[in-house]
DNA sequence: AACCACGTTCGAAGCGCTTCGATTCAATTC
DNA sequence: GAATTGAATCGAAGCGCTTCGAACGTGGTT
């Protein structure tokens, strides 16, 4: 193994000269930096991390907490971890894959044995037992998904109330007078899971905004309780022309059924879905999208800065983007 | 942050032996054991990753090399990958994740930095730039998907031959004679990708074993040339009341086709589909299952093998398991 | 001519852990 | 009772890096 050490004798300097031209810490005369850089090349030196970490107390890794259980739309998590190991490798920081089975433990874990700098976790509750045991560890940490808003920690998030209105304000603009909702199953809704409430919320706003009569309804998982509740929509809100579906999993089930009341789909009512971009292209429908690979960017970006000892506005709404497919 | 010397200090022994009743390299008596144990309790000691790797040149960390780009069928990677950081975690391991994306440069920086011990390679081409690295980096390393049979190199992969078998012989005992095979798209085959090739090899010889009547066509991505490669096969093998598919990305199409041409599935083709799990059972499918968890697992521990300096076989195919789905 | 200041470079002291030879002490042996 | 063993423990030397104070020249100042 190839030490600084053996750079240093290389280049004819002593080993902090190595390290100074290679953390820009302090000056060092462009002809030496030359000349180190020169070594470095030919013998092929790279620092070894551990010892880095050791001395420096840095250690260039961010912990990425995935929710890999089933249940959560996998391809969405995956396009997430692939855009922040894509935006980390630009901050020259690699990424420990942490599950969230683990919990609390899991972080205490990482972050006792100085495995990592920081913490970008997906998937938070409003509970979560991790939220506390972040604070305390007092590393920097993002926090991903449906963030609580937390004293000292950092939340992203898909803005979800401007989304339920962009449909509202999308439709409208397209003639509708009527629309409908269809939400996540009612459990989710008591459960107080913020994302699903703000988006109810943004819709009805804009509904009563826009003045457009509108129904919600929450839509539980199986195909009779969809018959049903799509059934329910249609007697009582008569003049429907368009249905806002908030809940991925029920998305194609609300277009079969809609169909076989005989709806066409769009023509006779419009559906808007709020939902994974490739879920939309296969169904073909109007959607606003959930943009995983801008969110994870950003998180990373976030906790490069709070790394770096700035203080990133404590929640980071990226706008939601709907995009058209009428055709 | 607690060190070993603390710990040493409150139990009244010296560090060195902190260290042996951690690792248990050396005998130490039961009294002492327990009393540095109660100091580790009672100060929370966590050994620092980083001195721990400088000192003992082991990270406990592995890297996982990921294709997260599209294309490949990321629940299944995500279902890997999930396998992986747990099986990982009980051999007290943790999970670096790089992407497929930084190539072999990648496999470079992490192996030369020291960040980790070994690889897990997914999605490995016959002629992959990786393949000489890993081998002139000297780590252990597992690959993973289509293996090149490499000397030093330890495989896994899913028994494709017995696999395309598995299907034939499910099917003759079902009591049916002529059997249709739908592969991969013809590049694939041209490109000697080994797993589609493998697969064809296990379904032909079966077939001939069994004395059914067969014929073996690619499936093109595209609507149309779905429609008329189905079209073909009910032409040609016109006494054909079963097909095996191997194509995940034209299973829908290719069942849709069958219905639009008349014939009722599984009543007057009975598919059986070599697919991802869930695909199928969205389908209704009879399946051969890609089994992504545990390959994970298996990955692990033979990577966990290799750590330990053992030697473990070169290849090691999963058999193929059929769930039969006619329900 | 002696001095100061500044940009560069050096040397050495850690960072927290493992590991190896040396030491201790009690139990055994002749 | 002196010598020999062996289990248990200690002490110190690294592992490869960062960082801080000191040293070294050079050029400009008085």
């Amino acid at each position: 193994m190839v030490t600084i050490v053996d750079v240093a004798r290389h280049a004819g300097v002593a080993p902090s000269t190595v390290s100074y031209v290679l953390t820009g810490k302090r000056p060092v005369s462009a002809e030496t930096r030359m000349r180190v850089g020169e070594s470095i090349r030919l013998l092929g030196y790279q620092p070894h991390s551990g010892a880095k970490a050791l001395a420096g107390s840095r250690t260039n890794v961010l912990a990425l907490v995935l929710p890999l259980r089933e249940g959560v739309h996998l391809p969405v998590v995956m396009r997430f971890a692939s855009s922040v190991v894509t935006t980390a490798r630009e901050h020259d920081m690699d990424v420990l894959l942490v599950t969230a089975d683990e919990g609390a433990a899991g972080l205490r874990r990482v972050a006792g044995t100085a495995r990592v700098d920081g913490f970008l976790v997906m998937d938070v509750g409003l509970e979560d037992e991790r939220v506390p045991v972040l604070r305390e560890l007092g590393r920097p940490a993002v926090l991903l998904g449906h963030p609580t808003v937390a004293n000292g920690l950092t939340c992203v998030d898909l803005d979800f109330e401007a989304a339920g209105a962009r449909c509202v304000d999308h439709l409208v603009e397209l003639g509708h007078r009527t629309i409908g909702f269809l939400g996540a199953p009612g459990a989710v809704y008591a459960r107080n899971t913020g994302f699903a409430q703000r988006t109810l919320a943004g819709f009805s706003a804009a509904a009563m905004r826009r003045g457009v009569a509108s129904t919600a309804l929450p839509a539980e998982r199986h195909r009779d309780a969809v018959r049903a509740v799509v059934g329910t929509l249609l007697r009582e809100l008569t003049r429907m022309t368009a249905l806002v579906v908030h809940n991925e999993a029920v998305l194609g089930l609300v277009v079969e059924c809609l169909r076989a009341e005989g709806r066409r789909v769009p023509e006779d009512v419009a559906v808007v879905a709020i939902c994974p971009d490739e879920l939309a292209e296969q169904l073909r429908l109007t959607s606003v999208r959930l943009p995983a690979d801008v969110l994870g960017r950003r998180a990373v970006e976030l906790l490069m800065a709070k790394l770096n000892g700035q203080q990133p506005p404590a929640l980071t709404l990226l706008p939601p983007k709907l995009f058209s497919r009428t055709g």
